[in-house]
DNA sequence: ATATTTAGCGTACAAGTGTACGCTCAGATA
DNA sequence: TATCTGAGCGTACACTTGTACGCTAAATAT
C-alpha cells in the first residue's frame, strides 16, 4: 500500500500537535512546555519527537500557523455570510469573541507570542495579523472608497482594539463578554467615524 | 547605629531586583528566568533569595509594580509640562516611545505579563493599565467635559493603541519608530474625531 | 557584657531537562 | 524474494532547577 507509512507518520505528526494545544492553558504558555511534557501527552518516546519536528521552536511555528490560518478563515467565513445585511463591525466582533470562546488556547498562543522570546514566533504572528488588517483594509477600501493608505491604518486599529477586548475577554466570565464587545463594537465606531471625517475633510469630493 | 542593618537588606533587595531587570532581554522573558539565575547575577547564594522574596512570582510582582510606576509618573510630567500648548495625543505619543526605546525591558516585562501565566501576574499589569486609563479619561472628562462612560472607553482604546504602537516598536529599528509614532497619532486622532461626533450626535448641546 | 536575631552561605538531594546513540521491526523498494 | 529505510523506543549522561537544613558572624536588644 502505497503512503501507509507516511501516513502514520502524519498522524503521530498530529498527536504531537495536538498534544501541545491541549497542555497550553490558563496556567501554561508554549514556552513553559517541555519537549518531555509534550511527548509524554502525545504517548510518544521522547526521542522520537525529532523525527517530526527539529526542536520545540518548530512546533510552536507550526501551531501558530495552524491557529492563525483557523482564525483568520473563520473571519473570512463570517465577512461573506453576512455581505450586505447587518453592521460588519459588529459580526466581525461578535465572530471574532465566539473563536476566543471555543478555542482559547489558540488566541492565548498568539497572544503571548506576540511579544514572545523568539524573534520567529513574534514574526510568525506579526504575519498573522497583517493578514488580518490586509483583508479588513481591502474590505474598507472597496465598501467605503478609502485610500490605501488610511485604510490600512483604520483597519490595523480596528484588528488591534479587537485583540485587546479579546485578551481582556480570557479572563472575564461569559456573562461578562458581551460588555466587552459592546465596548470594543463602540471603539471600533469610533475609529471608523473618526477617519470618515478625517477622509472629509482631505478629500471633500469623495 | 539604628538601621544599618535595615539599610544592607534593603540594598541587597534591590541587587536582586536590578539582577532580574538586567537579565530580562528581547530573549529572555520573566517567566524564563530562574531563581539561581538571578542570584548568580545579584551575586548571592540562591537561598539568600528567599530572605527578601516569598519565591519567583512575588519579585516579579514587585518588578511589575515598580516599573508601572515608573511609566505613569513620566506620563503624568509630560502632561503637565506641556499643559495648555501643543497637542497632547502628540506629546504622550512621543513620550511613551521614549521610554519604550529608554527601557524596552519594562515594557515588555508589562506586555508579556499581561498574558503570561500567572493570574497574579496579569491582575498586576492590568491594575497598571487601569490607571493610566483612568488619568487619561479624567484628562478627557475635564479638558473635553464628556460624560465619565465616553471618556473611558475613548481613553482605553487610545491606551491600548499606544501601547500596540509600543509592542511594534520593540523589534524595530529606532529610525522607523517615528513612523509608528506617527501612525498612532493618526489613529489616536481617529478614535477622538470618532468619539466628539457620536458625542454631538448624542448630547447636541455639549 | 550577654543574649537574641537574622542576612547570607554551603551542602545536599530529588526531580526534571535536552539529546546522543544504537536497536528493532514494519513497510517500502527492487 | 531479499534488501533497505526510517518511525519509534530505551538507555544513558551531563546539566539545571528549587529548596530543606544547619551553620556563621555581625548587628541589635537587653
Amino acid at each position: 500500500m502505497s503512503g501507509n507509512r507516511a501516513q502514520q507518520k502524519q498522524k503521530t505528526r498530529y498527536r504531537i500537535i495536538d498534544a501541545a494545544f491541549n497542555l497550553l492553558s490558563q496556567e501554561r504558555s508554549y514556552s513553559s512546555l517541555s519537549l518531555r511534557e509534550v511527548t509524554r501527552e502525545a504517548g510518544i518516546a521522547p526521542t522520537s519527537f525529532y523525527r517530526h519536528f527539529d526542536d520545540m521552536e518548530a512546533l510552536g511555528l507550526t501551531l501558530v500557523d495552524e491557529g492563525g490560518l483557523a482564525l483568520r478563515q473563520l473571519m473570512r467565513e463570517a465577512r461573506q455570510r453576512l455581505q450586505g445585511r447587518g453592521s460588519v463591525i459588529q459580526i466581525s466582533v461578535e465572530t471574532f469573541m465566539e473563536f476566543i470562546e471555543n478555542s482559547p488556547q489558540v488566541f492565548r498562543l498568539l497572544l503571548q507570542e506576540r511579544s514572545g522570546t523568539t524573534f520567529a514566533f513574534r514574526q510568525a504572528v506579526f504575519r498573522e495579523l497583517q493578514y488580518f488588517v490586509t483583508e479588513l483594509a481591502e474590505y474598507i477600501q472597496q465598501t467605503q472608497g478609502y485610500p490605501v493608505s488610511e485604510a490600512t491604518i483604520q483597519a490595523e486599529a480596528m484588528v488591534f482594539l479587537v485583540f485587546n477586548a479579546g485578551a481582556d475577554a480570557l479572563d472575564r466570565e461569559p456573562s461578562e463578554c458581551a460588555a466587552l464587545s459592546q465596548k470594543a463594537i463602540m471603539q471600533l465606531r469610533f475609529v471608523a467615524r473618526g477617519a470618515d471625517e478625517f477622509l472629509k475633510l482631505r478629500h471633500p469630493t469623495l
